[in-house]
DNA sequence: TAACAATGTTAGCCTAGGCTAATATACAAC
DNA sequence: GTTGTATATTAGCCTAGGCTAACATTGTTA
């Protein structure tokens, strides 16, 4: 089973393929904030549920399901991500933080909704002119 | 510091003394779905934090400062359940899940901004009769 | 080619937070 | 008051997932 943790790892995978062009365990160590023997203990794993390969000392790669199973949870995050800073006009950090830490506690149902709902609230905007400015105006809080 | 585990077990208790009047290890433990000495640990430190009362085999009790930390969590949980059961129109029981899979991961100001966006939704469906048909039309998945 | 720097791996430890089994207490009923 | 049942507590174990320190490998550079 894929626990959260990993949904994590694996997206870093598909995140540092994509910045360095392959994958070492010092990249996604960065990116997630950890030391490499965790990233090793957590690749190994990956590697066990056939979501990647890998051989010793050598570069992580993701095998199609492992891949598709990153690219989906990437998606999310994302989505997520432009909700708290474009809808609800955060900060990019604070976006960010958010996305992250939520991304792994909805499922597919629910991701959808949401992504229909922003779909939803951009029509809106193009619409209604002032929608956005409302919105935008609604929001404020200090 | 207050974990997100002791933020769930404070809010339990909170919801325990409304439905029970009082709160014993084992209703907390019910409504968590743990075992009571994984209860008796978590209340153990909430009180060591001053945010319960609790002397053994007896009652649990908030402490003002817990109260008021338990309403904090209780509301901001209520708050993202309504986001998902009524304004993202999904059933109650995942709404109720996702809510509480996520209530520890928005901060004061992500919660805030959220309550804002919900009122300015409802201000919309006020001022313009068929928004909310237009809603609960654009998020029809199947 | 020898040595060093960068990277990866292993071993072993720690914490949070579950659990079960065994023990202790409280309270009700006889 | 003794006993039985419900509840609470303790002790001790387990897993996930971090960490450091020590070791191994690779590849680069003199």
């Amino acid at each position: 089973m894929l626990t959260e943790g990993l949904q994590d790892y694996i997206e870093a995978v598909l995140i540092c393929e994509k910045e360095h062009g392959c994958v070492r365990m010092k990249h996604i160590a960065c990116r997630l904030g950890v030391r490499t023997p965790s990233v090793n203990a957590a690749v190994k794993e990956l590697a066990r549920l056939g979501l990647v390969s890998h051989e010793s000392y050598g570069l992580v790669e993701l095998t199609a399901s492992g891949r598709q199973t990153a690219r989906s949870v990437y998606k999310r995050h994302q989505m997520l991500r432009r909700f708290f800073s474009e809808t609800l006009a955060l900060p990019d950090n604070l976006a960010e933080k958010t996305a992250c830490g939520i991304e792994h506690h909805l499922d597919e149902r629910t991701a959808a909704r949401m992504t229909r709902f922003m779909r939803f609230l951009d029509s809106q905007s193009e619409k209604h002119p002032g929608f956005a400015k409302e919105l935008r105006e609604a929001l404020i809080d200090e």
